[in-house]
DNA sequence: CTTATATTTGCCAATATTTGTCAAGACAAT
DNA sequence: ATTGTCTTGACAAATATTGGCAAATATAAG
């Protein structure tokens, strides 16, 4: 399954007649990489994303938001547990806030 | 701060007065892993779960969705979108549920 | 205070994972 | 067949993780 960060980034650059290349010089790494970002066969790393974002226009809390998303889903994929998991990660995320 | 984990496996340990080193023998790593994991400081792999589980009688199920909600909290720990990528991966998880 | 035992910490080497590049292949438009 | 774009797999380099040792620190008992 794709991730949500590549998908994005893929419409993006699409949406603006961008080329893997040209993104790629840009971000100043090898072309295929930005293609199994798109497609999800690999993960960015999070230090480019700053500049991805103004490559593209984009919002870069948008991208990171995403990009986190599909780091957690890497990490919860296929666990059976997977959401009694989430939930105790939230607590700690979030210690006070009660739910009414 | 400690982890969920840890403060579990400390607290089953001690409960049961065991030393650092049996555990850790039995679990044949060194004693000093079982202090770090204890403490926080290190992950235990998991695939010594199911055995640290049966060393200390303990419910592999509930041991396994703690160590998984450390990995989780170590990802988004310090991200200032943190909640907000939980939901985006939550969805991801969960693609048909709707909360009315 | 000294001894004995338990735990913690810092460091290192071995291993594993991630990252980037290259080259070849697939695909579409001529 | 030729050109241009994108995809894929193999590989090496860079980075991170792991386990173990040993020194440092605590804890307890005398």
């Amino acid at each position: 399954m794709a991730t949500q960060f590549g998908e994005r980034i893929r419409e993006l650059r699409t949406k603006q007649n961008l080329l893997l290349r040209q993104l790629a010089s840009q971000l100043d790494v090898d072309t295929s990489i930005i293609s199994k970002v798109e497609r999800g066969d690999r993960q960015l790393k999070k230090e480019q994303i700053p500049l991805l974002a103004q490559i593209l226009k984009a919002d870069v809390e948008e991208l990171q938001t995403l990009w986190l998303a599909d780091q957690i889903y890497a990490v919860v994929k296929d666990e059976k547990f997977a959401n009694e998991a989430m939930q105790a990660a939230d607590k700690k995320i979030n210690p006070k806030k009660r739910k009414k």
